[in-house]
DNA sequence: CTTAATACTGTGCGGCGTACAGTGTACAAG
DNA sequence: CTTGTACACTGTACGCCGCACAGTATTAAG
């Protein structure tokens, strides 16, 4: 698995799990017969986000969640189908869980802003949701109760049903692919027990017989600028500034040009 | 390993690898003792491509590209010290493979667009290149190579060092994001041997069920909007032209707004 | 009490990177 | 021409992974 994907499952049993609080309850659980179960969904979901949160996502492993949970490994298979349905149920109750505050009233851009915030805010509680790709998004109540709250801050922009569906999805993907980006470079300092300023120092005698400013001079010229600039090759919280502006900017372009064709 | 990383290895190592060919030709190469060595990096370098390109970087394995130059396992230890090092020589070499088109005379953005199409054509020879973090790029004559040339894109914008590589980050930033998910979704229906439209059509009996225009009166509406515009809930080519048309924008605000207060 | 459904357990498979301890080869020194 | 040594190369082994499968224990239904 190269990289972690959501609704990489059985669709109906994904599908079953995800919306399993919402079961009608008119209809209670029929008495099951044999031994009690020990454990449920929800615990053997909170011991996986809570290994991931702390250790990462490749610490989630069905033997190490089991040994969380003082359980033998294939117990587990009795409350989930399969590791790809586990990190659905994750993926999904982590986009529950995200705080929807009310912003009506605000202008779009703070609106949308916000969207942006929220977001980024999820990446920081849990990193391991920037690793995973939600082409296939996990389509239980998390996910839909997330994409209509966001789409609330693109109302009265002017903007049409699939342009505001577009913009969305342009932001989405630059929070994610900025958070990415930061995991990857703490992850980087965590491994090699070095901050990004000590590996380029501990690299510059090696790098300076190779970086030609004859043969590279704008390389040269630009990347000591913009590593004096941050301290560091990579500033990840000046990244996600600059391309929030960006972004915004760009929708505010979009929405000026369909305001005045409208 | 739950993302690929670049500069995962021992720097001098993986430094001395990647400019082996910028030797000093003046110190020739002393004569080596024992046997004659039957490979060499350029053939272990081209083997493990080969095989990224075929059948994806999961399938890189080193016994897997030992198997594939007829050699045992640990025979490839004696050409590069380990994996890390070698998915820096890919991805380094496959910097250097970019053609590098000259753009000089036309307006910025037709050469900034030039750049993103050039990293668009990249993952789409090496669809591996996206999943591999670069917060630590491969500092070889490859990636040199291409960032220099691709600051040249901004020169005459007014832009100062600092933005430009700004800039430059956060388009190469969207079109990897952009090429992740494009590679994911091919991924995920090859996976499941079902088009993104199968998929939806099968899951359509249990989401009408869930997905209750009263409680998320937007996220239907909008979500079947873009699916029916699209013909598919994610449009890779769709999604890569809007964003690149946004970045661009918000690019041109940028540049415009420097110049005023030049 | 018997039957059957369910929960849980133990073992095993084929894969991974690579440490470590050999074995065989070819050049340099004597 | 012999010998020492640097080097290329090989075989084995370790601890991980998801999970298929077969077996056992526990409970409720008939």
């Amino acid at each position: 698995m190269p990289t972690e994907r959501t609704s990489a499952g059985d669709p109906a049993q994904t599908l079953r799990l995800l919306w399993r609080a919402a079961e009608d309850p008119a209809t209670p659980p029929a008495p099951r017969r044999g031994p009690r179960r020990a454990l449920s969904v929800d615990a053997v979901l909170a011991a996986a986000t809570a290994l991931a949160d702390a250790e990462g996502l490749e610490a989630v492993t069905i033997r190490r969640v089991a040994q969380e949970l003082g359980v033998v490994p294939m117990s587990l298979y009795t409350y989930v189908p399969g590791k790809a349905e586990l990190l659905d149920l994750m993926m999904d109750a982590a986009y529950d869980a995200m705080p929807r505050p009310d912003t009506a009233g605000e202008p779009w851009r703070a609106r949308v802003k916000a969207i942006a915030e929220e977001n980024r805010a999820l990446f920081e509680v849990h990193p391991w949701a920037a690793e995973v790709s939600t082409a296939r998004p996990p389509l239980g109540p998390g996910l839909m109760a997330k994409y209509e709250h966001e789409l609330t801050a693109f109302e009265d922009t002017g903007l049409g049903d699939v342009e505001t569906d577009d913009c969305l999805t342009h932001l989405l993907g630059f929070v994610q692919g900025w958070a990415r980006s930061a995991a990857d470079t703490r992850a980087a300092q965590a491994e090699s027990a070095m901050s990004d300023r000590q590996w380029w120092q501990a690299n510059a005698p090696l790098l300076e017989k190779v970086f030609d400013a004859e043969k590279y001079p704008n390389a040269v010229r630009v990347g000591s600028a913009a590593g004096e600039a941050h301290g560091a090759a990579y500033d990840a919280d000046h990244a996600y500034e600059f391309g929030l502006e960006r972004v915004l900017d760009s929708f505010e372009a979009l929405i000026a040009g369909r305001r005045r064709t409208r």
